[in-house]
DNA sequence: AAAATTAATGCGACAATGTTGCAATAGTAC
DNA sequence: GTACTATTGCAACATTGTCGCATTAATTTT
């Protein structure tokens, strides 16, 4: 299935761009000119599918995404670990990838590491 | 709030026992002779607050519990990876602890980390 | 042992999040 | 411009977990 280049897509593209930090549906949602809600959630993942954007999946099980620096549809490199603060809420990527060994005979598909607290600017000092 | 002793929370407590993987809320409700489900999820909650049980979330966002081995309300040592597989779906603590190291400033209040993949028995070989 | 206290439960309603079917719209290739 | 079909909007739905409130029952007090 070919994809299409649509307004919409270059939208949530460019919302993606803009952040630091990875983006749940409806910050997303607030930046957009009334897009469908599943439209946004389509095109979330479909970029994931493809390369452009990972998910993250928060402590309540919320969906976060961001663009990806390294991967496209054939290859993933996600071994890195997230960051959520507990009071402002949001999620970063950082940078130093980890170590995963596996038991004799598992194979590996995705991984999704998330450290909860409280970031620089929020944590009670 | 000084905790009680029920025959739910009993129930519970050997249903988490009786298993070497984590639990999900509808797998415990099978094993159990009807106690409603916001009780079950009021359980497992307490549970992850006195430190018995801890909770793991899983890629799709569905919470799972497995029993603490030497946590209590006051201490956690949660800093290991789990297992997913993605055909059986069964969720599995691993041992190894990894260690987590935290830019300057940052608190860190909890730890999920999940691999998704194929376990040793549904890994296409 | 009975009464008092209040934690735990069941029930129903609700919230939050994400997905899907289908008809209408609009990219893309020719 | 036409044909093809990916994308969109809409509405309905599924799943998961929480909450308020009246009732029940575990535990403490008398
Ligand atoms: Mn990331
Ligand atoms: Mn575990
Ligand atoms: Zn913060
Ligand atoms: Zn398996």
């Amino acid at each position: 299935m070919k994809r299409r280049n649509t307004p919409s897509k270059e939208k949530v593209l460019s919302i993606l761009k803009s952040q630091n930090y990875a983006m749940c549906h409806d910050t997303i949602a607030e930046q957009t000119d009334d897009i469908n809600r599943a439209t946004i959630y389509r095109i979330l993942n479909q970029f994931c599918e493809d390369g452009v954007a990972h998910r993250i999946t928060s402590e309540s099980g919320k969906q976060f995404f961001a663009l990806c620096k390294s991967c496209n549809a054939g290859e993933h490199h996600h071994n890195h670990l997230h960051f959520q603060c507990n009071s402002c809420e949001k999620v970063e990527c950082f940078k130093s990838e980890i170590n995963i060994s596996l038991p004799e005979g598992y194979q590996i598909e995705n991984f999704n590491g998330l450290i909860s607290g409280f970031c620089n600017s929020c944590a009670p000092n």
